[in-house]
Parts: C-alpha cells; structure tokens; sequence
DNA sequence: TCAACATATGAACATATCTTCATGTGTTCA
DNA sequence: TGAACACATGAAGATATGTTCATATGTTGA
C-alpha cells in the first residue's frame, strides 16, 4: 500500500488536484476577474453594467466572464436580451477575503 | 463625502490593493509553487531535498523559492551551507484548504 | 421578418510567465 | 586558500494569458 520511493508530505494531494486547485487560483489572479468579483458580489449586474462600471470593454468582460464561468465561480441568469451575472456562492467571497487579509498585513 | 459617478459596489477596495491582490492569487496559481508550498507545509526543507521530492530541477525551484519570498509567504533559514524554507504562517496554508474546498466541490 | 440591441467568440498581437542552461555568489573544511 | 558543495540569478526560448477588433449568435418588438 505505501510507496517508499515517494518523498512527499503526507497530505500532499494528487498532482492533477494540485493542477487544479492551480488553475482554480489563477483565475483569481487577474485583477480584471477581480473587479468583476467585487462588481457582482452584492448584486447581479448585467454585462454591460459590469463592462460600464470597471470602464472596460465590453469584449474584454466577455471574454473574463467565461473564465469565471468555466471555473463555476459566477452564476449566469437571462432575462431578455440582458445576461445577468452573480457571484456563485460565499465561498468565492471567502477566498478573496483570506487574500485580502493578507495583502492588508 | 459620496462620490456619485462612481459605479461600484460599496466594499471595492481600492484598484492597486486588487492588483496586490491579483499577485497574491497569482503565486498560489502555479503547480509548482503549490507543491513547494505543500511539501514545506509540516517541516522546513532545503533546497536541494525539495527539488528532490518534487523531481525537479535546483534552479527551478530556486526560481520559485525566490517568488514566495518576494511575496512573503516562506521563511528562510541558513544552516551552514543549505538554506531551509518553511512556509511563512498558518494563513497560507488556510488560503489553499479554501481553494481546495471548491476545487473538490 | 427585420432592425436594433445584448452578449459571445475567433483571430491576432503584445506581454507575462515558466523552465532550462550556464554561471555567479556564498559557505565549509581540508 | 582553494576545492567542493548549496543556492541564486541572468538570459533565452517556449508557452500561456489578456486585450482589442471584427463579427457571429441570440433576443425583442415593430
């Protein structure tokens, strides 16, 4: 069952769990994907209104709402022609506020 | 004391406190880093033993060590010849169980 | 059905990032 | 002092990533 030759701490997950949880944190690693974070975390926002408010492109918070979603990080709801997005659970909150922490000392 | 035009959720923190935000997210979102950080999670290691438990080069992970560092996230020792790092505090360690959280759903 | 609007997406470019190789710096001990 | 060892670092190349522009897709209302 154990296998010696392997030199690694005992939690140390999968390597592909590791690649993800990577991957998980690199999305948060962008502050573009941020601002949209903290846009849409107390209220839904359409993609327009996100792209009005950060002052950016519309293309380009298109293109960064995918990656959000992908990564289940927002939650995506239509109404008409808009698309409204959220964030998908406190938990994202949490992450963000353990990195604030700390960046703020 | 409102600033009217502005368009953001109230708690927004200010745009270069994301950007170190977005730096912090950006160490924890490389494999090798995350391995790094795992393998000195328990007990200090040298250089040369983690380059070794990770199967890596020296360089490479000289490379990375010098990113934790910079961003404050392992603590450095001298012991004669080697160099034992170990990870910087708890709250590191907290920031990945979080990630870990969502990644494993 | 068609124009107007909201959003998504592909291609292209610029920039950032990671790894490797070669070599530099610092430490020990004979 | 000078090998031998441990670690750090600069340069270079390959790959990944973010933004923009142009355009496609999907929805509404006349």
């Amino acid at each position: 069952m154990e296998n010696e030759e392997k030199v690694t701490t005992p939690e140390m997950p999968d390597i592909d769990v590791l690649f993800e949880l990577a991957d998980l944190f690199k999305v948060f690693g962008d502050s573009t994907r941020l601002r949209i974070m903290y846009t849409i975390s107390e209220n839904e926002m359409s993609v327009l209104n996100i792209a009005e408010a950060l002052n950016m492109e519309q293309s380009t918070i298109s293109h960064q709402l995918r990656v959000l979603r992908q990564n289940k990080l927002v939650r995506v709801r239509r109404e008409g022609k808009q698309i409204y997005y959220s964030l998908d659970d406190d938990h994202v909150k949490r992450i963000i506020e353990m990195g604030l922490d700390h960046v703020l000392e």
